[in-house]
RNA sequence: GUGGUUGUAGCUCAGUUGGUUAGAGCGCUGGAUUGUGGUUCCAGAGGUCGCCGGUUCGAACCCGGUCUUCCACCCCA
């Protein structure tokens, strides 16, 4: 009984159509990291448990996919342990390592491994698979793919403003008009807290925060209320819940609510050097977006944190985010180097390019001719021919058998095959070989002698 | 991790209060057309009804479990 084939949840399979466009993508990203002058790296798929373990908070661990030890692992497990029947405990002791969860960590584990071999600042990309065990839904996988671009050795503003710039350039070339980057600033949110004197609570208070837009202000103060936050500090904290006007209105409101706190002021001076900036140097399809109540992001960011939104009607959630994490590869004992940098998700901007109808059409042309099969003795002739229009980069197939040229041609049309040459006994005979363009219909014969001259017709 | 939802031919979906042999469109294969695709016409193939179990004389249909899909939480790209 043959068992019937499945994927695991959260995966999928990509047909060669889904490929190209991936590919696409993916080119297009990396040309414009590589023209921000970021270097390639790749790391492990799997890494040891505590390389991943607590950096991305306690949601985060439970996302992680662990890796089961190799050999009897379950005998070395001590009794008390094994009985407990507490996954927690004896997930450590049987597990050793795990799927990688991002591509910001394992780069930080890897600059601090390589510090001595690093010329920094170092502008490094990675365009690799991550894995969650979410529970899947729509743009939400258990493995897809990150495309990260991060600086680390450098202070300044000028990443900021460069990241936001990197963005624009990549939406703008994938013809992907009206994305949204929203910026805010950890030190203003920690600010924030402070004012209101819910420090403790930061991590609640910024979660509950977030929501303001999609749940709305009374069930942001509601959570807030039962997280512990007292009634008192909401009040303090209400001007955020009613923000408005542009940019530099907002900064100006945040400014008379953080004046007690010196973090906060840090936070809004950096937020308006790099809004100012990007405002001189403009952006081209994209649109920088102050937002306070943008929280999201990982436990480790301290400066700015990004996320970008799919243009208005598109609801796919964020498609790429990012911010600066001051003390990442403090973790693995590399102090005062602080580290920024952006990540595109590449399953979801292919679905907001799927959905918006803007892959190129030329994408669906993956072989520019095909060479139908005439059998034996017409065989050599067309092999040579594929061969001289393979030198001139074509793109070209011979049809593996000499079945029915109906059939050929049916095959032809469905790969989409802009040009079918015929080349049977009769033209080898007059030493032409015959080019049909399936679009217009039109037949043409060619020289055997100089095929170039069709090459030259079609370049 | 919590609550819900979905699954029938390669694809999109019908399928009556549980009743004999489960249908359609598209696609596929062959022919009309032995050197010409897309259009048309004719014929044909293709299904353990997601899987396992239960109720029943009888289950695609009812019940339980499980997997999967999608959705809302949680969180995130």
């Amino acid at each position: 009984m043959p068992q019937k084939p499945s994927i695991p949840k959260g995966t999928r399979d990509f047909s060669p159509a889904e490929v190209t466009k991936r590919n696409y993508i993916i080119n297009t990203i990396k040309k414009h990291f590589e023209t921000f002058g970021f270097q390639p790296i790749e790391t492990p798929s799997f890494e040891n448990s505590d390389t991943l373990l607590g950096k991305y908070g306690e949601e985060g661990d439970r996302l992680i996919f662990k890796i089961l030890n190799s050999g009897d692992f379950i005998s070395k497990v001590d009794d008390v342990t094994y009985s407990s029947k507490n996954s927690s405990s004896l997930a450590p002791k049987i597990s050793e390592k795990a799927l990688r969860y991002d591509l910001t960590v394992p780069f930080a584990r890897y600059v601090v491994m390589h510090q001595n071999e690093i010329d920094f600042p170092f502008k490094r990309y990675q365009i690799q698979p991550v894995w969650r065990a979410d529970r899947p839904q729509k743009g939400r996988f258990r493995e897809f793919y990150q495309c990260d671009a991060d600086v680390v050795g450098a202070n300044s503003l000028l990443q900021e403003v460069e990241f936001v710039r990197l963005y624009d350039s990549v939406f703008t070339d994938l013809g992907l008009k009206g994305t949204t980057i929203n910026i805010n600033n950890r030190k203003v949110l920690s600010g924030i807290a402070e004012v209101i004197g819910a420090k403790h609570l930061l991590v609640d208070f910024t979660v509950a925060l977030d929501k303001l837009d999609k749940i709305g202000a009374e069930k942001v103060k509601a959570e807030m209320l039962e997280k512990g936050l007292s009634e008192g500090a909401i009040d303090k904290a209400e001007p955020l819940f009613a923000m408005s006007g542009t940019a530099s209105e907002q900064l100006d409101q945040l400014k008379r609510l953080l004046v007690g706190s010196e973090v906060g002021m840090r936070g809004i001076a950096e937020l308006e050097e790099i809004i100012e900036m990007v405002n001189i140097l403009g952006l081209q399809s994209a649109q920088l977006q102050l937002d306070v109540t943008l929280a999201r992001g990982l436990n480790y960011y301290t400066g700015a944190i990004f996320e970008v939104e799919a243009p208005e009607g598109v609801d796919i959630g964020s498609i790429g985010g990012g911010g600066r994490y001051d003390d990442l590869t403090g973790i693995f004992g590399l102090k005062d180097v602080s580290g920024v940098g952006i990540s595109f998700g590449l399953d979801r901007i292919y679905l907001v390019l799927e959905e918006l109808g803007l892959f190129p059409d030329d994408l669906d042309t993956q072989l520019d001719v095909l060479c139908l099969n005439f059998g034996k003795n017409e065989q050599n002739a067309a092999l040579k021919l594929v061969a001289t229009l393979r030198k001139h980069e074509l793109r070209v197939d011979l049809y593996p058998t000499d079945t029915k040229v109906q059939k050929q041609f049916k095959y032809a049309d469905k790969r989409g095959v802009p040009y079918v040459i015929l080349l049977g006994a009769k033209e080898l005979s007059e030493g032409v070989f015959v080019v049909k363009n399936m679009k217009t219909g039109h037949q043409e014969s060619f020289s055997l002698d100089n095929p170039s001259q069709f090459v030259h017709k079609i370049g």
